[in-house]
DNA sequence: TACATTTGTTTAAACGTTTAAGCAAATATA
DNA sequence: TATATTTGCTTAAACGTTTAAACAAATGTA
């Protein structure tokens, strides 16, 4: 039943040289002559030969895999960071694992023992909401190997990171908002323990010192992030005595859970209340009203990623430290938050 | 620079035992005394000892990776898949390698050689729209390793196939839209050359004709299903000289340009014109109007899926062939297509 | 007491590749 | 012609593990 595989043995048999001359030839040795490779590749070609990437890599110390971490694959941003990284690697002959860690903190352990185990040359992540623990990104600096973080990084870790400016984006957001005419200006925000909340929500609440707006406690809340989540503080929100005018939420989906509140509620956006998302996925241009957000750049960070993780292999006397690339983000205005008659 | 990685001779070395001792030790054989055992589990655990699959895998011929080619992640419907694949995998010590194609049939022979290369026990596939040429498959079955097609599939492989009832689908919606009181039934349908939209298509047919419905060829298109593809199919409808009073679209995402089609032509839908989509992608919940969609339950398709494979690995003795596992889909009815005064 | 079995280990080969070192034959150089 | 260099290959070891076979020591059996 199970079919034999063909070696570099059963090329050398077949035309009475040694496996390592098979080896060579394949490799394009200069050392080899230009029939005895010809000969090597036709045979090759006949016999079905396809390399066996575990002994290769054995044997030389290099898999040329490189393992992605992101906490789930089904949001635009991610695939989109994906796939770059995967063109930009896959010309230097680097193939990629992706794994997903559903924002948990064991899968993600769980991911990273997988791909060490796989012996890949570098890990590049995206880490879970969950993690505070850092030990298991620790383990993958102390095998050697090159950690790239992005979006959702960790000073700490002392290793690059790609991702945009999220205490800025925050400005341009209350900014636009105040343009707008709002003055009561909510923020859902996610985890602070997450370094990238943690910063938009720092910059929601500098720019609103900036603008001399109130800060109401009431206004600003911590979460996960998805629809239900926007469901939840959207009706919050609402049910304060002194309702917002705008609400700035820090994800896509959870704005778009806010959205679906405020028109179940028939309250009219922008008019009543103006709705900021951040992510720019999809489908803030789909809905109506069409959702203002912000455009992370995610072809970019892909593209970064992957060029930074070749940068420790080209050259492997450099050490990892800090480094961070910060993007400027892009504000996407659209009918949520854009008053045909601001104040 | 390079941190050296612990080995089973390291462990062996400062026991004073044979690195055969360490390996049956962490395999828990039972030859091994428990003292040495435990002995073994400390140091490796002082040592941060990782297991090198390379040699593993190299030496026992099994990876105990398994390869995943989807056309792209950032659907719900294959991330989900994804997901309940790794989930039953994982519970069995398997990991899974994910790689998109795309839909290109190029970027898909590279993911197979790379899988293949990679010696992965099996892969689990979803086909590219492009592809006709099925060589890259054959290859898969000639190495030996279970194969398991889902969504999208082909007969021809006479393997394993998870996926729904296309063609009884259509036969729902079809007569869904008849009690609703539609007449004239368009289809945005896949390219024929992909067995599901064939089978989508050819339900479609027989469902008008069973309903006596007349076929008019101005109202059945081919496409690849995009936003943009629905979008252009959908103005093509509306400038014939008789419009049609529904339309069933093969996909979500073109299902959703057709929609912002009508409503920039100020269309009432479903009054006017009713939408039907397939694959019940979470946002067709999240749009106005809610879109009726087809639930194609991707979870069970991709526990099936795994199962299957798991088979193979169980069993070697089994050989492959057409064998098809086919679900039940389920019409989800929203406001797309749920006229409030049915004739 | 003599032999058989069990226990706990070692030895050595193997998995399929890569690569340093070696070597004979061909060719170049003086 | 004698020596140096280049060409084209082979040999053998190595990568880190697993595993069949061997074996000594401990224990069991008659």
């Amino acid at each position: 039943m199970k079919k034999k595989k063909t070696t570099i043995k059963d090329i050398a048999n077949v035309l009475n040289i040694s496996a390592a001359a098979v080896s060579k030839a394949l490799h394009n040795d200069s050392r080899i002559s230009e029939k005895t490779k010809e000969n090597v590749r036709q045979v090759a070609k006949k016999l079905q030969y396809q390399p066996n990437h575990l002994a290769s890599a054995l044997r030389s110390g290099k898999s040329n895999l490189v393992g992605v971490i992101v906490p789930r694959t089904n949001s635009n941003f991610f695939s989109s960071v994906i796939q770059n990284i995967e063109e930009v690697l896959n010309k230097k002959g680097y193939s990629i694992i992706i794994t997903q860690s559903n924002e948990s903190y064991d899968k993600e352990c769980k991911s990273i023992d997988t791909l060490l185990y796989t012996q890949v040359d570098g890990i590049i992540a995206s880490m879970a909401n969950e993690t505070t623990d850092l030990s298991s990104y620790e383990k993958i600096k102390s095998k050697g190997i090159p950690l790239i973080l992005f979006d959702r990084g960790e000073n700490d870790l002392n290793v690059d990171y790609i991702g945009i400016d999220d205490y800025n984006s925050s400005h341009v957001i209350v900014e636009h908002l105040v343009k707008n005419g709002c003055q009561r200006i909510a923020h859902i925000g996610g985890y602070k323990r997450t370094r990238i909340y943690n910063n938009r929500i720092r910059g929601y609440v500098d720019a609103l010192k900036k603008h001399k707006l109130p800060l109401d406690e009431e206004l600003l809340t911590e979460g996960d992030l998805t629809i239900e989540d926007g469901r939840i503080k959207m009706r919050q929100l609402l049910s304060l005595k002194t309702r917002p005018d705008a609400v700035y939420v820090a994800g896509d989906y959870a704005a778009l859970g806010a959205l679906q509140v405020l028109k179940e509620h028939k309250i009219l956006v922008p008019e009543e209340i103006s709705l900021v998302g951040f992510g720019n996925e999809p489908f803030t241009d789909m809905v109506t009203p069409k959702i203002t957000s912000v455009n992370q750049h995610s072809a970019e960070i892909g593209k970064q990623a992957a060029n930074t993780f070749l940068k420790y292999i080209e050259n492997d006397t450099i050490e990892q430290r800090l480094n961070k690339i910060i993007l400027t983000a892009e504000l996407i205005v659209r009918d949520s938050s854009n008053k045909k008659t601001p104040l």
